[in-house]
DNA sequence: TTGACAATTGAATAATTATTCAACTATAAT
DNA sequence: ATTATAGTTGAATAATTATTCAATTGTCAA
């Protein structure tokens, strides 16, 4: 029984390339994180909204018409992009204006449609 | 009973931002693409197997031991990335390497390792 | 202060999905 | 041929999660 058993189901065939790929890992906490990051992108009606708040900040109602969906389901999915860091808001009034918060989710965008594009 | 009722359970309160908005969207399947893409992504188990592809191509024993996991799950996950096209793969006697399928995928990698360094 | 409306929230349901397990295919070596 | 190993695959289980519904909060106007 060699000592892989105890990690994984197989041996390690490349060793150099194992080793060194385990030296460069990040740790859990960045990998954990980045994952979050990419699984709230990854869903239609989210990056639907994050379509419409790179055109302009606006308010829940107005997410909500333009998606053809429900307020509640709408400031859900607003509420888990703003606890992510993917958007901000401001209030005005009655009313909750939404936004991108950084410059780095545009950018994933652009780069993740130019993939699309690209697929096709 | 305003004609919003059939599209959704509120009123249209900024109707220029709405109609600009609607009038830039991208179709359904672009959108449906583009979620699929960050949700292969948004993964903890994926974020490590892409991040050991961007070192070096690897094969699945050796993903597997990286990552201290069955062969069986990693062959699960490469079969969902390589469905997705996000890794391809060549075969060599017994082995099959993967490797990141285009630099799309390395960008939007970097960007996002970039977003949460900023975050932290 | 009462009514109307924007938005949030918690619970429930329904749908999706990651990993395990077991069986299987393909290639290489003895 | 037979054995061993790399990899794949389908089914099942367990966990996660998007939307709906109903109730609630906060703000404005009459």
């Amino acid at each position: 029984m060699s000592k892989n058993e105890f990690i994984c189901d197989c041996n390690v065939i490349h060793q150099d390339a194992v080793d060194n790929t385990i030296k460069k890992m990040p740790d859990v906490y960045t990998f954990s994180k980045l994952a979050e990051f990419f699984k709230i992108l990854g869903d239609t009606t989210r990056v639907k909204i994050l379509f419409a708040l790179d055109q302009n900040e606006m308010c829940v109602c107005d997410i909500a018409n333009v998606l053809g969906m429900s307020k509640s389901s709408i400031s859900h999915q607003l509420g888990t992009l703003r606890r992510s860091g993917i958007v901000k808001c401001r209030k005005s009034g009655k009313e909750v204006f939404y936004m991108l918060d950084d410059d780095h989710v545009q950018k994933v965008f652009e780069i993740g449609i130019e993939h699309i594009e690209h697929k096709k």
